[in-house]
Order: C-alpha cells, then structure tokens, then sequence
DNA sequence: ATGTTGATATGATGGCTATCATGATAATGT
DNA sequence: ACATTATCATGATAGCCATCATATCAACAT
C-alpha cells in the first residue's frame, strides 16, 4: 500500500536510525536487511525503494547517526563521559567511530567517504576546544587525544575482564589529564602539572 | 590419507598462520572456513580434524598471532614503525590489536579471553619500557600511550584520504613524543622539547 | 470522483557458508 | 608384514542472505 510523502521520509528516517543502531551493536554483516527493516516496522521487500543496496545504507547510516551525535559542550566532562563505563556498554548508541571504524577497511568508498568526513569533523570540533598553543598545535592535540579516547574504548569493548577493561578508561583518562593546564582542567583527579 | 604427527602439527600452525592472515586482513566474517583451508594447502573437510568449530579457529588464530609479534627493542623507533603508512597499509601481517579489537564484541568469550591475554601482555610490556616514574605511573602512561597508538592506526585505516590518514598518524606520534623526556626520546622529529 | 502513480508486502531465486557423513589412504605400533 | 588408526578429500545438507518480480492498495492530481 502506498503511503504518504512525509510518511514514506518518516520510514526513511526510521530505516536509517535503526540500521544505525543496529550496526553499531552487531556490526554491518551481522545485520541483514530485513532485520533492519523488521525494525523500522516494514518488511524487507520495501528496502530498495529507499536504498540502492545494502552498501548504500551503510553509507547513509554512518552520515545520519554522525549528524545524531552531541557536540562537546564542557570538554573536561565530555570525555567523562566518552570514557565511562555507560558508553563502553552501550555502543549501540554511542560514538560511531569507536563502534565502527574497525569495520570500515571492507566497506565501500561511499562508505569509507562518509567516514572520514566524520572523522574530520570530530577533528575539528575537538580542536576548537584546545586553548594551547597555535592552531597547528591544537590540531596535532586533538588528533591526539582522539586517538587515545577511541583506541581506549575500543581495546576496553574487546575484552570481557571488567577490571582491566576499566582500567583502560580510567587510566586513559587520567593520561589525557596530566597533560592539560590546571586552568582548564575539568576533572583534576591529579595535582601533577605540565 | 593420513600424514604423519609431524606432517599435521605443521598443517595446523598453516592453518593458524593463515586464518591470523587472513582474519586481519578481511575480519572474521569475510574469511570463510574454505578460504583459510585452501590458502593452507588443503580443503574444506578436515578443517574439523583440527578446530571444533570457527570460532574455536578464531580463538586460537589470535593467540597465534599474537605469539608471532615482535616485543619492542628500540621503544621510539617501535613506535614510529607502529604508526607509519605501511603498517598502516598492511594489517595483515600487523599488529592484531589494531586489526581485530574492534571485531571482539561480537565473538565467543573464549575468542575474547584470548584477545585480553593479547592487550595484557602488550601493557605490561610497553609498562616495562618507560622510565618515568612508579609502577603505577608507568602503567597508566603505557595505557596511554598504546590506546592512542592504537586508536590512531584504527581510524587511520578507516578512511581513504590519504592527507588526513597521514596526519592522523603523524600528529600522534608527534603528541606522544611530546610527552617523553628528550633523555629517552628516539626519534626527534621535532626540536622541541618538553 | 476517478484514474494514475508509487510505496510497501509477499513470495521467489541463486549463491554462499558452516558443518557433517563417508570413503580413501598412508602412517604407526606391534 | 599387517592390522589399526587417524588425517585428509569428496560430496551432501540445511540455513541464511541480498536482491528481484510481482501484487496490492492507498495517496495524489485533476
């Protein structure tokens, strides 16, 4: 049956929030279509109305859930937050990256575009909230940090020990701290300055 | 037809070696039972004289892999080999960590065990390398530090943009070089100091 | 109101995969 | 030497998945 316009872009909606989900909880290849359709409460067969194929909303996914995700208000408990055991847990509607750039080396180039435009956003969104040093410096900072943060939550997924799955986050954490000024320190577990 | 003892422990590790390479290479899903079976030099069937299932291959590939790394000698240029664009470009013959951690989540706890023995050892071994500071300093600075390596590599291999991917690279390696003391600083790209 | 359009549902299809069953055959122990 | 044993090869099976073909029926334009 058909539907209306602004319902069919509401379906639309659904199919990519929930295949964005999905993804990042399973994983692209352990998700089928149908699944994802089952879902957005439709049935497979409607998938290519919407979708070229399945390579095609991946693509589409990673950019919606990328458009989904909060920008860093406060920095310091912003990545509290990132490095907590809540969004270790819970990656089905957590960072993107960290659920998903594992995956990315097999996907299509559409797929692995929409990424890095992700990632270059992240970047400089990251780099804006450095206060040290000139604009080259604040970038290599951020790439830093951000490699840190993500590689920390990914090794901290992998693994089922839950004290030293902790203790990459918690040690993490207090890494990226120690090299940050006491003046915009956010959470100062550590008196040790620069 | 049967060979001899030795003829199938050295078809086993094969079979490891190959599965590790092929794991790394396209991930676990992408690599079917009969692909690793044929790059070892036999077919489908007796895989299962050898492995009581995939995921038991799976298990057992990662710790065989892990087993065939190199420690680190010379810790700043192990670093600059870790982050540089033919690791970058060659998983399958690289660190596993980098490869598959982000994969683990949805692999058998004895897969996952085995992956955590893997991110174990790699801590206390970087942890052994620093010179800074207590025990408990040198831990959170090896966790540091191997999260970012890590992270880095990941998104790095995520993305086509050659220019972003290097920089990726680069700005990590540079920013946790600004971390170490100039006394055990390898490799001074940069002059300054910290 | 009515014909047309188009979104979704139902139902194939072909390919791939993990796993198992069976048979051939060479190594091993005596 | 010979019986036994165990590894590997061949072939089969059942299930899952992406994709396509066709049918249905409601929205939309006129």
């Amino acid at each position: 049956m058909k539907v209306s316009r602004e319902q069919m872009a509401q379906n639309r909606i659904r199919i990519l929030t929930e295949a964005g989900r999905l993804f990042r909880e399973k994983g692209f290849d352990a998700v089928s279509v149908s699944e994802v359709m089952k879902a957005a409460g439709l049935t497979h067969g409607g998938f290519y109305g919407h979708f070229k194929s399945k390579d095609d909303l991946i693509a589409h996914a990673i950019g919606h859930v990328a458009g989904s995700q909060s920008d860093p208000d406060d920095i310091g408990s912003w990545i509290d937050t990132y490095l907590s055991v809540p969004h270790r847990d819970h990656p089905e509607r957590g960072c993107p990256m960290a659920s998903l750039a594992g995956l990315m080396r097999q996907q299509s180039p559409a797929a692995r575009a929409s990424m890095m435009q992700v990632v270059a956003t992240q970047i400089e969104s990251l780099a804006g909230t450095m206060a040290e040093g000139d604009a080259t410096e604040r970038r290599r900072a951020a790439i830093g940090r951000w490699s840190a943060m993500v590689g920390a939550l990914i090794l901290a997924r992998s693994i089922d020990d839950p004290v030293l799955s902790e203790e990459l986050l918690t040690a993490t954490r207090a890494w990226i701290d120690e090299r940050t000024t006491p003046g915009q320190r956010a959470s100062a577990q550590k008196g040790r300055a620069a």
